[in-house]
DNA sequence: CGCAGGAGAGAACGCTCGTTCTCGCCTCAT
DNA sequence: ATGAGGCGAGAACGAGCGTTCTCTCCTGCG
């Protein structure tokens, strides 16, 4: 048996490609076996079914994502511009010609409601976002309340770009994370919000 | 034949709760004549396929929101309130029971990958929803730049709302909001910034 | 009163899909 | 070399779904 490891891999990238362009539901496992190369045997040795594939789908999006975005930040030093290079990283990402929005928040759409295992997973992965975002934020010195709205900047940016078929949504929500960040920078030392 | 016109509307109404709740392609037409109390014949006669049942169920669902909304704005006076009040509908929409994020959104992750219909019609939502929004942002005075912002964060809300499963997000989104309002209030009165 | 036409209930049809089974082939230990 | 075991290819199976058909009943008009 080659490598269980490198053919499950092989199999949930496969599914990656496809779950994310066309929707979990609108891919048979048939589509799964001829990208992937695997046989449906093989599969369903693999993963014992469908969902499992998807949830491994999902779980495999997070942690790629996540480095990816961490991976850019990185090259930044100083906490502010680290802030400010996450607005960037979803440009490029927004920029790739396969952008079709967050798999989490397609997936949430598509089986939130029969699926609570997706929801879970799509929580998860929001909710590390958004930690890690506001661990960004208050390495600057200002609140997680700041953190919280960019946030809602970024998610409404991915969906925005999705929809409309633009990397624009990327700039406009750097420059109001910018006036934000300028906001939260002035008067807000002394009175604390008590947020989170 | 009892009003066709009332009949569809029943039907789309049926459809709107099962789609919006469950996702579209886990509702079958089974689903629909049961809750619409309308037999299978009549469905197929009031609307030729499933998929034209489902472009319905979105037209009449962005018709229902726009007027939603703006019923509630114009309860305010001032267009700097009612900026405002777009946010605190959307705390209001977000504490319904059975919210689950928004429809067009959702309908996009679902189906975007293989119906341009779909996409187009989320593309329109959207739209009105931006070109809405940024006309009550210009009626302040204030450029258009800051309704493409505060769009975002409607748009993160919405998202963020839905998957958190708290009203939290509208809150966050106003208080950022206002900080936004008051950003562009000062000194962007006389340098243009030549977007859109 | 009788009949035609439309409506409803539900069976039926054809297709898709998730999952399993069959069969033939290749591999490798003895 | 040989037999057994595991693999790939694809058929098969059972369920679900979109769509249509059948049959029966009710209604309304002559």
């Amino acid at each position: 048996m080659p490598d269980r490891e490198a053919a499950q891999d092989q199999a949930i990238s496969a599914a990656e490609d496809l779950f994310y362009s066309r929707g979990i539901q609108a891919v048979g496992m048939d589509a799964v076996r001829d990208a992937s190369g695997l046989s449906l045997k093989r599969l369903y040795q693999l993963f014992p079914s469908k969902e499992a594939l998807v949830l491994q789908f999902l779980n495999r999006r997070d942690r790629q994502w996540r480095q990816a975005l961490a991976h850019h930040v990185d090259t930044h030093t100083t906490p502010e511009e680290q802030v400010i290079a996450v607005f960037e990283w979803l440009h490029t990402w927004f920029s790739k010609p396969d952008y079709r929005g967050c798999a989490f928040i397609n997936s949430f759409g598509e089986l939130g409601g029969i699926s609570p295992e997706v929801v879970a997973q799509a929580r998860r992965h929001k909710q590390a976002f958004r930690d890690y975002l506001v661990a960004l934020v208050t390495a600057t010195g200002r609140p997680a309340t700041l953190g919280d709205q960019l946030v809602l900047l970024a998610e409404g940016a991915i969906t925005t770009a999705a929809i409309t078929g633009t990397s624009q949504p990327a700039t406009q929500a750097r420059d109001a994370a910018r006036l934000l960040m300028l906001a939260y920078s002035r008067h807000d030392r002394a009175h604390s919000d008590g947020s989170q």
